[in-house]
DNA sequence: CATCGCTTGTGAAATCGTTCACAAAGTGGT
DNA sequence: ACCACTTTGTGAACGATTTCACAAGCGATG
């Protein structure tokens, strides 16, 4: 049983994939799941899902497996999405209007209940079910709403403003769009999706397994994962060293 | 001096984040960048930023600190932001929308090159500056572009459908947006990005530290970041355990 | 050119997260 | 009631990543 550890951040992201595989086996019939059947379904070893669970308690029935409908409402519990979660949303752009015409926030209990710009072409304007507001009112709006989850979806130079004002207006919590590092104070959580982030990575192993075409003399398809180029360079010692150069 | 280690993935993504502080620093004229700057400017820890760098090689001068411009550079070569990247987009909704107009992608030389959809009323539609095309037609276009990025912008339904095309169409790398897990071959890399995942994690925080008005029986803010709840409940043994249910 | 103040690069230590491996528990058959 | 089989929950081993701490390098100053 497990005591008075602190949950790993990994593991919280995971369990939103364990709910998700979960609830697409309560929609197909399936009573319930082993955790070797997670693994199958999400690629999660069945060892690291165990160990997750085990943070909060034990949901399972050795020799069975997980009731699926029982283990939905726990990890929806844990991750409070068992209750209506409404949310500000900031940037009536491309990008916020992608967030309030997705799907699947309402599944798992979330809700933009009011969106903000500052271009005042835009306020006023209908935006999905809204109206856009004026950001000037964000905290007028959100005293009526009492929302604690944000959404930043402006550009990187207006980020800033908005994360202080939403602050200002009793936030605790940021998914940040924008890429740019936000300063809040220490009772604000704040979480960064960044496109460009998760590309440097990929282009990144693409340098280290060079296609077919545009490689020349190297040989055939290479099975191990995540090499890193840099091979050979003299070991040079810290007396005798040699900066790098701009163009080498 | 680096030897045959493998590069940490986190090590990956501060590097882009690296690089847009130094983009910024550029901008504005700074020279010359010491790794406490940098932790200053993004909040990530001057020996964490020094051991990252210190995967590729030697960048800095010590008393001085590294040359922004030198550094980007090198942070470019790195990650293959040296060169146009092409990418495929699949799904011309709402967030492929917001994806062909991001303006951030041409800064760091990523270009949406073609756009795919299977709904028969939008192909032959203008999106952003590109048609839409059909994705039946993947493979053949891609003939052309040589595209090995791709990103997936379509319901999790049809998620798995478009991955296998895309395999079947030369991409070596996938950018996935559908909450669903991709099977893909070996020598083929994922990254996903889920907002509800992104959102779980800050919901789960916000439910360790209650807000003031829906909290009753604590004491003022806390300070101590990510605490759990499940604190108090008995030390039961392994042969006198009761199991969790749905509804204690 | 010796010294001071500051900064880098990096082994070594510490911390954090994942995987292993197995005792304890549940199920079904006989 | 027992056995064969399956699966859970979890310490302990392992592996990965972060932080520490410090010798060595550079620039400025007198």
């Amino acid at each position: 049983m497990m005591t008075e550890t602190r949950v790993p951040i990994p593991t919280l992201e995971r369990l939103a994939t364990y709910l998700r595989v979960l609830l697409d086996a309560r929609e197909a019939g399936l009573e319930t799941l082993s955790s070797r059947d997670i693994e199958r379904l999400c690629g999660i070893s069945a060892a690291q899902f165990r160990k997750d669970l085990s943070y909060f308690g034990e949901f399972g029935k050795p020799g069975v497996g997980y009731s699926t409908q029982q283990l939905i409402e726990c990890i929806e519990r844990i991750l409070r999405l068992d209750r209506e979660q409404p949310m500000l949303l900031v940037g009536a752009g491309n990008l916020g209007a992608a967030l309030v015409g997705y799907p699947n926030f309402r599944a798992h209990r979330f809700r933009i209940a009011a969106v903000f710009d500052n271009n005042f072409v835009k306020i006023g304007r209908p935006f999905g079910e809204l109206i856009i507001e004026d950001i000037a009112r964000l905290k007028e709006v959100n005293a009526q709403i009492g929302a604690q989850i944000a959404i930043i979806a402006v550009p990187a130079s207006a980020a800033q403003e908005v994360a202080d004002q939403l602050v200002e207006a009793g936030i605790r919590a940021i998914l940040n769009f924008a890429p740019t590092s936000l300063k809040v104070p220490p009772h604000v959580h704040v979480r960064n999706v960044s496109f460009l982030q998760e590309l440097a990575v990929l282009s990144y192993h693409l340098a280290q397994e060079p296609s077919p075409w545009e490689r020349d003399t190297e040989h055939a398809l290479a099975d191990g994962r995540v090499s890193n180029q840099r091979a050979a360079n003299g070991r040079r010692t810290r007396t005798a060293r040699k900066r790098a150069s701009a163009r080498p």
